[in-house]
DNA sequence: ACCTATCGGTTGACATGTCAATGATGCTAA
DNA sequence: TTAGCATCATTGACATGTCAACCGATAGGT
């Protein structure tokens, strides 16, 4: 970091112990804000984050239902996980399958009322625990910095998809 | 964000779309960022971030062993974590597990050659894969940001720990 | 000495995640 | 027509993580 030559920089192959240090820092720390986050919407609401994100997504769809495939593509899921995940939701209630009117062999997933009203008790603590965790740990200046460094991660990340 | 009178800025209890905008992309892009490092790690080495974050922690120990509870505390995992991942490991063949001459009723846990193979084998590539995927994708300014704002998150997750 | 609380560590039950294999169904080309 | 192939979803085997219960040993207070 204190590196200022370009040349240096270009030569390095591995980070040095500053950028290390930050590294881990990093990771860590968003590491533990993410399962901090996981454990207050768990005490809150009975909702795991995967749980939310499933019931987001059904919440905001036409007809309150999905197919399974792209229910996975929106949330940025495996198929194969959303697919255990749906079966313990089902189990607990909190959504329905059925097979898709329009797609062959496709499953449509539905939003039960016990899954809307799971997701309305939990969305008001959530976004208060997001604003708390993350909003106000931040100055107005850093937190645009953390959107363009996320911005600037997942570009790197594209680029280097298939290596 | 775009939020300039503290008057507003304080009263307001939920974060605004632009925030949980960047919250969305930051915390989505830096656990896509952690996976990523995972599955390079576990293709170069055949090791996780955990076996990693272990044999790193043994590696770097006098005598190249440490008390069970103290690998615990030096790597922030739980007990429990921890002996399900070393019993794993120790099928592997990447640790030992020996009584604690010193403390009684201790566990003393040892790299062994294997062990201290393996981690040798996957640290180049490892740190290669940091620089890569996070040093290089930031600008300096970025970095040092981002450092910035691991502390900040860090703190406020002290704060509010028992909570 | 003896009861009890605590400590270090393990274990079991379960939630979650990945990967590879499987079924079931449609599409396409010989 | 039919053999091969891609697609949608599920399943099973396994790695990983949390939580609570447990075991054995030790330290104190009475």
């Amino acid at each position: 970091m204190t590196e200022a030559t370009p040349v240096r920089r270009a030569g390095r192959q591995l980070p040095t112990a500053d950028e290390l240090r930050i590294w881990r820092d990093f990771i860590e720390t968003t590491a533990a804000l993410g399962s901090r986050l996981e454990s207050r919407l768990q005490s809150d609401s009975s909702l795991s984050t995967g749980d939310y994100a499933v019931l987001l997504a059904l919440s905001e769809a036409e007809g309150q239902a999905m197919r399974s495939s792209e229910l996975a593509a929106h949330i940025g899921w495996e198929r194969s996980r959303l697919s255990h995940h749906l079966g313990r939701m089902e189990r607990r209630g909190l959504i329905r399958r059925q097979e898709c009117p329009t797609v062959p062999r496709g499953a449509e997933v539905l939003l039960t009322a016990a899954g809307a009203e799971a997701f309305g008790g939990a969305t008001f603590p959530h976004l208060r625990a997001i604003r708390e965790l993350f909003v106000d740990a931040l100055t107005p200046d850093q937190l645009v910095a953390a959107g363009e460094i996320a911005a600037a991660l997942r570009t790197r990340l594209d680029v280097l998809r298939r290596e």
